[in-house]
DNA sequence: TCCCTCCATTCTGTCAACACTTTTGGGGAA
DNA sequence: TTCCCCAAAAGTGTTGACAGAATGGAGGGA
């Protein structure tokens, strides 16, 4: 009752999950668990068992007997995910239009205003997740796209030169929501997400390998931490 | 490349999972490592790992050094699970009836015509998500929410005096598909889940506990209950 | 030079034992 | 009787060691 009681699990979980925003262990690179437990000083059961955690949300991808590697996200790999975020968040900002308060409509007015300056984006989303009362959603969309968009973003930059109408399309919405126009906020998410969608296909025709893979290369030795 | 060399922590995984949809660990009942060690003939290592990844999956919860319990699905977790589908499958669908070639149009609808005779209303939703070319939503819906889906209905029956009017919708559904109309397909897929949610919301108000708690335990070893 | 085979290394899978936490049940005091 | 405290029991968290599989390279033969 009195702490969280974190287990070493979670900590390493949060450990590793680290690791690979950060970048120092690559998309597409080999999880070594001796190496982890070292570096975390704990035997390889914890390891293990939050590697498994993080192959269930995604992002670590393994086979029996073979290396755990990163789960390597292309273009492809996004606008997958962006199509489904267009479904979910769509019926995200609807039920959330339908089941808010008032107070909790002005508040998030209000701290969306607030935010305003800092360059946030994905705020919005999360909040409005978060009220709309499913937690399914919720979870699917904070808990596991959220983390594979992250994961994406930091090895190639933001989808470039969309933030200007990304923000005058989130006015829209919550406009919308604040007239408590259900059908429509759904309509402008969808919209609003399959533009980013839609950025993302450019991008495959353009060019088809926007970061160049230094990762097919085969074995190379310790391509990992020290 | 012979044998799929499956681990004992699939083996184990797919042991526990059979013991939930049989009802044997009641929905919300406790999950012992040692126990189940035991009946499997394995360590608790695996064990735990497998609970692990059906923790991940959603069909376990766990606190830090509490008992690990079955989740306990009520009708709202469903409602909120249904709410999921009508926005996943509708773009399911969408994206099936864009990218489905003629072939494979065909060899559904030839599929569908054969089933026809067993009751199997479910298929038709995995067949549609494995269209989609959408790894991501076939994941999503085949392989957790369904999973729940399974789980819900081996303890209530599954919702009663529907079955002559989703095979109907199924139909119409269909032939959007065949005719390519991507939109009428989504928007009939939606309406069709959405009219499985609206029995589950009269469920709601009709009775909160449509399974009250005689949890029909076939269980004959020392599992206790609180 | 190329390829096949075999072996050493490395890593994952599994296990039994130990440490810590929660729960349970009994004994004593108000 | 009722409540609180404490010790035993049960269950989970963690560890180190052992077994099996896959990778990488050396050596021999065509």
């Amino acid at each position: 009752m009195t702490g969280p009681q974190r287990t070493l699990v979670d900590t390493v979980f949060d450990g590793i999950f680290q690791l690979l925003v950060s970048g120092e262990i690559p998309l597409g690179g080999v999880v070594n668990e001796v190496a982890l437990a070292e570096r975390f000083k704990v035997s390889r059961g914890p390891v293990r068992e939050a590697v498994k955690a993080l192959q269930g949300r995604g992002l670590i991808v393994k086979e029996p007997y073979f290396k755990a590697r990163v789960v390597d996200l292309d273009v492809e790999d996004m606008i997958e995910i962006f199509q489904l975020r267009e479904s979910v968040e769509g019926m995200s900002v609807k039920l959330a239009t339908k089941v808010m308060s008032d107070e909790a409509m002005d508040a998030l007015l209000q701290d969306f205003e607030m935010a305003r300056g800092n360059g946030r984006v994905l705020d919005l989303h999360v909040r409005i997740a978060e009220e709309s009362g499913n937690r399914r959603i919720q979870s699917l969309l904070c808990d596991e796209l959220y983390y594979l968009l992250r994961l994406y973003r930091a090895r190639s930059g933001s989808t470039p030169g969309r933030h200007d109408n990304a923000s005058a399309e989130h006015w829209q919405i919550l406009r919308a929501m604040r007239l408590r126009d259900a059908d429509l906020a759904e309509s402008l998410m969808r919209t609003h997400i399959s533009r980013a969608t839609e950025a993302l296909q450019r991008l495959l025709v353009t060019d088809p390998s926007p970061v160049p893979p230094s990762r097919r290369d085969g074995r190379r030795r310790k391509e990992e931490e020290s």
